[in-house]
DNA sequence: CCTCAAGTTTAGCATTGGCTAAACCTATTG
DNA sequence: CAATAGGTTTAGCCAATGCTAAACTTGAGG
């Protein structure tokens, strides 16, 4: 490769960077997930599949499948036709999303942002924020 | 539904957050590939697809795959063995996916984050950034 | 001009994350 | 205690994004 000889080190970072957000994305999910359950579990007592489907606006079936990979991932225990738990690891990645939820919606609006757009924003931006960042 | 009595409003405003994410991550992979395509050109004077998959840390194979698509949705124009070329549309996103990223990035900076970091956290959260934070 | 290495594309597969429609439980109620 | 409404799961489909291995071009050198 004859034409990459200037800068040796360039190409190998930013793969690193793109390497890093798509391995984000594959998280992501899960940690939308737990954190809404959480969330659930705390304002209603328990979290059901359909509550999930709606809020995330994806369907019933949808949820069943995920839910099925989070349990294989040890993050949630369900029965059939029973509510969704977290287990321990569920619990530690829902504190760890809804703090840096917290922190980054905060942040934005301390920056003066509005509110409905400082929490979509922030829902999306929660997932691609380093330590560092954040402190 | 007879749980869900309380908050009429609040699940759909949350459902329409988890909706823009999903929509951004479709658009995020071909912001990524046309900013790319456009800052080889400018580096190099033209974009080979190897050189793509090298730097985003994919293999060829699918890079030719998703050039495709992006050709598909006009955003690119390519011969088969031949170098990628932006059309009209696909230089307007790659200004700004650039622009996106050099407000965040440039910030980061701003607030001390070191480079690597704000290279790497900006690349992630620049898709998920709206007009009004952006601001 | 022919050959062959290097670069590209095709073929075929896997996984993730969506959907709808149909089948299936559960729990309330008459 | 049987019927049934409503919530849940299964079945089966699709598109996107990744991979490896094999086939195919291209262009340089002999």
């Amino acid at each position: 490769m004859p034409q990459r000889a200037k800068k040796p080190g360039t190409a190998k970072i930013r793969s690193a960077a793109f390497r890093r957000i798509r391995a984000d994305h594959s998280s992501e999910l899960a940690e939308d997930y737990v954190e809404l359950i959480a969330d659930l579990i705390d304002e209603k007592g328990e979290a059901r599949g359909s509550e999930v489907a709606l809020r995330l606006g994806v369907a019933n079936a949808t949820v069943v499948k995920t839910l099925k990979r989070l349990q294989d991932g040890g993050l949630v225990t369900q029965e059939p036709y029973r509510s969704i738990f977290l287990t321990g690891d569920g619990w530690k990645m829902a504190g760890d999303g809804r703090r840096k939820h917290k922190i980054v919606e905060g942040f934005l609006l301390a920056l003066g942002i509005s509110e409905d757009t400082a929490r979509i924003d922030s829902e999306g931006i929660e997932h691609h924020v380093s330590e560092e960042t954040l402190r």
